[in-house]
DNA sequence: TTCATTCTATACCGATTGGTATAGAATGGC
DNA sequence: GCCATTCTATACCAATCGGTATAGAATGAA
């Protein structure tokens, strides 16, 4: 190699990208729309990321790996369920306010069509988040022991309820600078999942 | 008026773009590709929508109320608030099995991005289903008081677990003929939603 | 300096996009 | 029969789609 990498224009583009994904999906952004928004050529696009769904890939790959570690991180296991529910809550909510476009377009990616083009760009991402949940309520077992064999329903369900919360929250607050999660959805979110009705 | 509607092709029409929409998503599918598979040119589809979002406004306007008056019928609230939640994902579940590409479709333009050129149209649908189960916890208030106040939380938690677990079952069973939605499903969900973890 | 390599823009490609002008076929009212 | 209206197809429109051929600018290694 002889001429060092200039990536800020990559950059400029895969932030463009996210940003116009986000707002109104993948499919309805087109190419020649993401580099006039982001004041660059088709070729330089090309040149970073080969194709479109490159790109989309490329976000992915960039931002999914801080989100699942510190998804992971929270999910830590030390003998109290509630406290790690309470962390993966809190996680979850911290990490959507903390990159709410790519947090919008991991959603919308998430309940897309099968068949969709960006299923299989998806599909990890979600394996990957359901296993994490399903490992926390497994480890969970010898202290609930009733929780045995629902691993599966209890991690699906609770990214139901996480996403459409958030969704709720996204939609409401648009019009906002920042997104912002209170403390006591956090604890609503996890008192009723653990206790039901009952408690709220 | 001289000529009666032959109004089947209208039908082939939405049936098809329905189905292909339910599988690829909105924008991903051409006009171009709707009429071929249905055997039509563009000029018939025109006549009867007008325009593409009017194809996607009459699958809305054809399914949904049917949908929303069987969720109506099931959240009646007679005294008991676990048989009408039972009722309303026993009703959720079936919809989804009786009209699979429907469900699907609304799935996912449920949680498009905000500015997506389809959201107008899954708004109403959208506010209608959140009333609907937020008139239903309203109704339970008096049986059960410590509901009050939270009734937008528990109809905002209660969708997002149910499209969760229907799009989970949806993923699974996409190969087969018909999407099966088993009762213990139904009552794991709703005994989890009342009471926690503890009575699994 | 020379040269290989990286990066970027202009201009273009065929294909497809949503949508339509035109005209003809079909059909019911009269 | 005749006419109005509904429905449908061929052929077309400008615009956009994702992607590229070509060439030049920039830069580091030698």
């Amino acid at each position: 190699m002889t001429k060092s990498s200039n990536s800020d224009n990559r950059q400029i583009l895969l932030q463009t990208a996210l940003s116009l994904f986000a707002r109104r999906g993948f499919s309805s952004v087109g190419v020649q729309e993401i580099v006039t928004a982001a004041g660059l050529s088709k070729p330089t696009l090309y040149h970073y990321f080969g194709h479109k769904q490159g790109l989309l890939s490329a976000i992915l790959a960039t931002y999914s790996p801080a989100f699942l570690a510190r998804l992971e991180r929270a999910a830590d296991y030390q003998g109290d369920l509630i406290a790690s529910l309470e962390q993966v809550a809190a996680a979850y909510f911290e990490s959507a306010q903390a990159e709410p476009d790519f947090f919008y377009l991991m959603l919308s990616m998430n309940y897309l069509p099968a068949e969709h083009e960006t299923e299989p760009l998806i599909q990890p991402f979600r394996l990957q988040l359901q296993n994490l949940l399903e490992t926390l309520f497994i480890q969970a077992v010898p202290q609930h022991g009733n929780l045995r064999g629902h691993e599966v329903f209890l991690a699906s369900s609770l990214t139901g309820s996480l996403n459409h919360q958030a969704l709720a929250l996204l939609k409401r607050d648009v019009a906002r600078t920042g997104v912002s999660f209170s403390g006591q959805e956090i604890h609503q979110l996890v008192k009723h999942y653990m206790y039901g009705i009952y408690v709220l």
